[in-house]
DNA sequence: AATGAATGAGAGTTCATTCAT
DNA sequence: TATGAATGAACTCTCATTCAT
């Protein structure tokens, strides 16, 4: 009988406002993001934040959900547009230069943030680690697939270098969060690339 | 004629405020860390610790920098230390594999934690880069040994390779924030070692 | 469907904050107030007086303004009602003499109180100091009409005479600082105002 | 037995506290000084000074006495050296006239200071009215003696005007307080020389 | 469902005063 | 007597959360 909002208009501002926490938490960090920043920044009530989420920390882990769920999809579907496995991991690179660095930067500055606010949470430590378990099994299949397909050297150990994969991307992330020149992430872009694949090849 | 005590005394306050204040800092983290915590910690008062720290930053603040002091200096030891420059990577690489894992973890997420937070303040970007600059032009010179010593490849770019050391070192402390079977640690150690000095060698 | 509380419900009580203020500084004294004195004085929460002044010294320089607001604009009202010269500045020391001498006495000490301080902040001294002006330039022209009209005497300096008046409307608030009998500070009251009367007439 | 440190010498120190806290409460107020400028100003340490005096507003009080004090001395020795009821008001005139105008302001600023500070404290809102009995009863004198030597008007009312002598004084302390060019101090003091004088005469 | 005024616990920091040496 | 490290109550201000409208 009343007008009930719909379904499809909730899921739409739930995710409106997500994206507005994200653009505050990436501007500021998560302690530093106050939820008047966040109303005011999606020109949204306070009350109204509180009715689609429960907390601050609520948006920050369900946006931390959203952000794996993303990552694991693009990879899956990377995984299938792909042919070969060496032009995969080829593109993973490619979307790292492709991004401005300082966009870059504030991204993976949140990211950093997360992954420290969340080792100190049991709950979080574990779906994380879920998440990383989905990516790395990916990565274990499509180096694997590289493997048989000879791209790869015979003797590949590819649950280790699937890891290591990830810990080089992460590495990657710490050096961009000092700043320096663009030449020189370029530079040490192209080498930590060539690195990887000589260890998958050779 | 005066309890104008010691400059030792004052030192060994100072120091055991910091290690108490990194105590609370690597259990808790920064932000989450309060004065009181830190006091309580320390069963000493509040007022206290600002006799000796002019806020809680300046404690964070001199902890990272005696960290990175502690940092650079134990590269230069190692490098007056040791002869060769392969021998002396391999030793950056047992120290990680000597500390116990939980003891690691800890440390590395309050290392972690400082990175963001000085990602945000322009003046600890700048000290911080200046660390990082002292240890890359020591590692620079190591590769260069190395290079010339003939036991690196003699095309190597020594400075974009001492930056992806650095990079490489920074994603295994990221992999170990989320904990995992301490035997998949040892193994990604071992195959990151070997991938970084096949990329030095071939 | 807002509690968006009317524009005059927020004036009444940005107001009513104010007064509750002004009771306390006038009570104990600027310095000597505590946020917590004028929250419980109000019967509100110390956060709600925030959400309608960003400090406390925000609260006792509006309440400031509207004080000097409050005289200029009571002088300038004087002066167009009255229509000589003579009788307006009768009626200035007229004002004086109405009001209850122990009301009077904790006004003058928050004015003094506020002239101290402000007399330490270059920015409120600016505005003291155009407040100032501006009273100022409305006595100058009272006094200018008085001289043109025959009430004063030909060749007074109307300038130095306007600074003069207010330099001992302050000093008769000085005086009635400490306390004496009510009779003394009526004739002490009478003797000035016929010193200034002589003044500007002979 | 002891050394003993002598009578005179604690005077001696009793006298350099008090000129030490002096200089800071004139340079940055009474409620804004510390113990530790104090101590820091005399290169003493904060002990010593609580050997001397049991409070911060204990030293306040001490200086608001000897200053009284002085003042009272001052217009004493005035009044025995000056053979003249109108020779010597010329000379208290002629004392603010000589003071560097920086430093009377702050001086001024002290002075209101305290007086609001004092009209707060019972205790010393007698001892303020004592000494300012004391003094006005000198002016007294001196206005009587002028009368009877002539140089005054014979319908004066001594007692009332020497009340209203110290307003007019205390006004131009507070107009003072304001910053201004020069020119018009020196202007205004020389008309309320002049306006006190016709005052007093005519 | 939406609003934003109100709340109040708790944060970092200051400073007059004490007291062991 | 002199010292200054230590204290801790009190301060101003913040902000996640609630709830009457």
């Amino acid at each position: 009988m009343s007008p009930k909002v719909t379904e499809a208009y909730k899921e739409e501002k739930r995710a409106s406002i997500l994206a507005g926490a994200l653009h505050c938490f990436v501007d500021k960090g998560f302690q530093a993001t106050t939820i008047d920043d966040i109303a005011r920044h999606l020109h949204i009530s306070k009350g109204s934040l509180y009715g689609y989420f429960s907390s601050k920390e609520e948006m920050y882990i369900q946006l931390a959900h959203a952000r794996m769920d993303d990552m694991v999809a693009t990879l899956d579907a990377l995984y299938r547009e792909t042919s070969s496995a060496k032009a995969m991991l080829r593109h993973m690179f490619e979307r790292f230069r492709r991004q401005p660095l300082d966009e870059l930067r504030r991204w993976l500055t949140f990211h950093l943030e997360f992954m420290t606010y969340a080792s100190r949470r049991p709950e979080l430590v574990a779906s994380n680690r879920a998440y990383l378990d989905k990516a790395l099994q990916l990565l274990n299949r499509i180096l694997a697939s590289g493997k048989q397909s000879g791209e790869f050297r015979p003797d590949l150990d590819e649950s280790s270098a699937a890891y290591l994969f990830w810990a080089v991307r992460d590495g990657l992330a710490m050096s961009f969060l000092l700043d320096g020149d663009e030449a020189e992430y370029r530079r040490i872009l192209d080498d930590m690339e060539a690195m990887v694949m000589k260890h998958l090849t050779v």
